[in-house]
RNA sequence: GGAGGGAUGGCUGAGUGGUUUAAGGCACACGCCUGGAAAGCGUGAGUAGCUAAACACUACCGGGGGUUCGAAUCCCCCUCCCUCCUCCA
């Protein structure tokens, strides 16, 4: 969510900046602008007649206790009146800020100024390329091949339980899923500092709203309903991602100042609609209905966001170079950004059989736009305010397209995959073949 | 799912209709005292809205609604926590 006062001291700022994004919001400045006027006027209102009511009432009290009854009988008409414009001016204002209030939480985040100007994926800068693109001297096959050849995946049967976009793990592939999430978890808590949680999988509607997944985006979320009670149905969703349950653990309180920076690092299966997307209704792992991540979430001091931005993109890039990827880093344009953020980096990996990029990684810095959702806020020493600190999310990376890359960078020429010494440990073998 | 008990400031804990602008205590800040500290004494201090700022004012006792001139207090609904029963991995 967006700071008011900003929209009221600087609109022609907000608006520049907003016009920036893809789909402009701007039109809808103007209405949050109307209707935070009228919700203030008619505050002035009834603030002034509640002082009235206020010391009215106080001099009945006393007129009571004076028994002087007659008179104080007098007052109570006289207040009666003003206590039911009070109820209707009250009314107004109550109507004005939740019409604002509801619009504003459709307002995306602001850029950040260091974000390049641009319209699509097309527009995004490339900051970084790691690695070297592994060179076959046979004809390499892509992961459903290889998948189907090792059985690693049965998409058919993954079908067949749940309908398209979901998968059926199978042997090596199975415990090459939990041999990565573990690896995963343990080099961000290891290496990087981050504190390992294991969050619900199932989130209220609060949490989803706190992140800004919801209002907008309710048609790509699972929603689910207990039982036979059709009335639960809209209360609690399926996570999209760790960062709805993760980045609301301190929702509604205050932190204070030292705590910070908070790093957390989870592992959760992800849930995804995809209404309308393209891609889904092809077989394979790139697009799909749940898939597993580990995600990394920071709340830190605002001077130090951007910063702590920066060493969150090393991390998960780390995981790339430790099992022998080849990737880029890219900027995302203003045009190309996600909702809540105001400056992303995603990650993508070389995936030879599909001889395209996949993104694995997305690392963004939302400032306060989710904290001021969440009403979190830390203490700062100097003076005691309550201030909102920033917070960040980054994959850590997605498993799914993590494990196309790895199986059809290390394939072999006799169809076995070559595992990357990093993992070994964890799977306990340094090749899975037929 | 059933029965009962709870939710008050950073923490603890009083408060069943009117100087409660929420007592007292702990913790906190400043001052006095001291060689210095502790104790003691004194003073201050909640969050938010409004304001250029301050004063004033308004709201906030889990959330929402109602009764009343006036609600932390009375009534209704909801959420969460605790205890017991039932069920269960």
């Amino acid at each position: 969510m967006l700071d008011m006062k900003l929209l009221r001291d600087h609109p022609d700022f907000v608006r520049e900046r907003l016009a920036t994004r893809h789909g402009d919001e701007g039109a809808k400045l103007t209405e949050v602008l109307t209707l935070d006027e009228r919700r203030r006027a008619v505050l002035a209102e009834t603030e002034q007649l509640k002082a009235r009511r206020n010391s009215a009432s106080k001099e009945i009290g006393a007129l009571m206790g004076q028994k002087k009854l007659e008179e104080a009988e007098a007052r109570k008409a006289e207040v009666r009146t003003l206590g039911d414009r009070i109820t209707e001016v009250d009314r107004l204002a109550a109507e004005a800020e939740e019409a604002r209030d509801a619009l504003l939480l459709t307002l995306p985040n602001l850029p950040h100024a260091s974000v390049a100007l641009g319209k699509d994926a097309a527009d995004n800068p490339e900051i970084r390329v790691h690695g070297t693109r592994p060179h076959f001297t046979f004809n390499p096959l892509n992961h459903i091949e290889l998948c189907e050849k090792l059985k690693l995946v049965d998409f058919a049967r993954g079908t067949k339980l749940s309908g398209s976009g979901f998968l059926l793990y199978t042997g090596w592939g199975a415990r090459l899923e939990r041999a990565l999430i573990q690896f995963l978890l343990d080099l961000h808590t290891e290496e990087h500092g981050y504190t390992e949680v294991a969050p619900p999988y199932i989130v209220g509607e609060h949490c989803m709203i706190g992140v800004g997944q919801f209002p907008k985006f309710r048609d790509q979320a699972y929603a689910v309903q207990e039982g036979l009670d059709g009335s639960t149905l809209g209360k609690l969703y399926l996570i999209p991602t760790a960062e709805a349950p993760v980045a609301n653990i301190h929702r509604e309180e205050i932190l204070a100042e030292k705590q910070l920076p908070v790093r957390y690092v989870a592992y959760s299966p992800c849930f995804r609609a995809e209404a309308g997307a393209a891609g889904l209704g092809t077989r394979g792992m790139i697009r799909i209905h749940q898939f597993d991540k580990v995600e990394l979430i920071k709340i830190v001091h605002p001077d130090r966001s951007y910063d702590e931005l920066e060493s969150m993109v090393v991390h998960a890039e780390t995981v790339l170079q430790r099992l022998g990827l080849q990737y880029r880093v890219i900027n995302l344009c203003t045009g190309d950004m996600g909702f809540a953020a105001a400056k992303t980096y995603d990650i993508e990996v070389w995936a030879p059989g599909q001889g395209t990029y996949l993104e694995v990684s997305s690392c963004s810095n939302c400032e306060d736009y989710q904290s001021r959702r969440m009403n979190m806020r830390y203490k700062r020493e100097s003076d005691g305010h309550n201030l909102l600190p920033h917070i960040l999310n980054g994959s850590g990376t997605a498993l799914a397209r993590l494990f196309v890359a790895l199986v059809e960078t290390h394939q072999q020429e006799d169809g076995s995959i070559r595992i990357p010494e990093a993992l070994q440990p964890y799977l306990r073998t340094d090749r899975i073949s037929a």
